[in-house]
DNA sequence: CTCGAATAGTTCGGCCCCTAAAGAAAGAAG
DNA sequence: CTTCTTTCTTTAGGGGCCGAACTATTCGAG
């Protein structure tokens, strides 16, 4: 799983079936061509929102608060919903607040705990940018037809059924 | 593009159809769907490199360095074929040289430059995870059969089309 | 009713990845 | 011999992420 910026020719992987036996050269092949278009495409959203003032980070931040404007998330629920740690979490709203994107609001029924908001300042953020955002993505998958995106999916799940097993037994 | 530790349903994508006409819903479903996997997959692929005491990047370095161990790479050769800048390469260098994993030797004919050898450390280290490396890989995509694999390859040939197409203008 | 356990958020120290800009040393070319 | 270019490094800084320790608050069992 080497990522060079020019991923390896699927003829040199073969070639080193001689020193490593066990090698899957068409998957190790396939999988490192996803990682490379992957990796491609979040390095250019990252430009994308970096024109905007905010990090993929922060991004997902403002979509989960998005998601609900009215109720307010407490910080701990959306670590867990975006898969980071708490700590994480207060550093995310940490810069957000800075930039006055959302707000912590104290919550006078537990006041261990807080809820977190978009401002009028984030709201304006997402939908000055959510349109270009969804024509960048749309511009991208333009080329695969339903049944390709269909195909697509069906072969990533066949993929990530294998990736949790592993994850299961800590491979 | 958000991602968050579950991608939200297609029904959920489709929804946000009022506010922004232009979204497709089934791309971005299928986008959020592979970004997801292949951020999961990069994530086990820390924890295995961690459990040999490196990281990711380090461990392209040291593919790389495997390539041709005879001759020894320039750092800004590296830098290159790796994708990143020179000021990173001698950081990715420094940690592995402090860990005995590769050496930068000095060269005579040109004194301003380097080469940069791996170790015996360094080749033992990959001779010992390389077998697992790639058993890993091949347990990951053992449900896919050499045409899915080729449907998956083209694919994503189509993406990266409009990756690159969208790297040009800049968009 | 009180005291220890659990919970929420933060802080701290640390690691990784990455960059641009500036600097040192050496080579190349006029 | 001066100037331009190249190579590598250093510096300062950004972001992402974590685990462990700390504070405040609430909850629950005795």
């Amino acid at each position: 799983m080497f990522l060079l910026r020019d991923i390896p020719p699927l003829e040199f992987i073969q070639s080193l079936k001689k020193r490593f036996p066990d090698i899957d050269p068409s998957g190790t092949f396939t999988l490192l061509t996803m990682l490379r278009l992957s990796t491609d495409i979040m390095a250019a959203g990252e430009t994308f929102f970096a024109k905007h003032g905010i990090s993929h980070g922060r991004f997902v931040v403002l979509m989960l608060l998005d998601q609900d404007s009215t109720r307010g998330f407490h910080p701990s629920d959306m670590a867990e919903r975006i898969g980071v740690t708490r700590a994480t979490m207060t550093g995310l709203l940490d810069g957000l607040e800075r930039d006055e994107l959302v707000e912590r609001r104290q919550n006078d029924e537990d006041r261990r705990t807080i809820t977190i908001h978009l401002t009028e300042k984030g709201k304006q953020l997402l939908k000055d940018m959510l349109p270009f955002h969804f024509q960048r993505v749309a511009a991208l998958m333009k080329q695969l037809s339903e049944s390709d995106r269909k195909q697509l999916v069906s072969l990533l799940k066949k993929m990530e059924q294998e990736a949790d097993a592993a994850q299961q037994i800590g491979l």
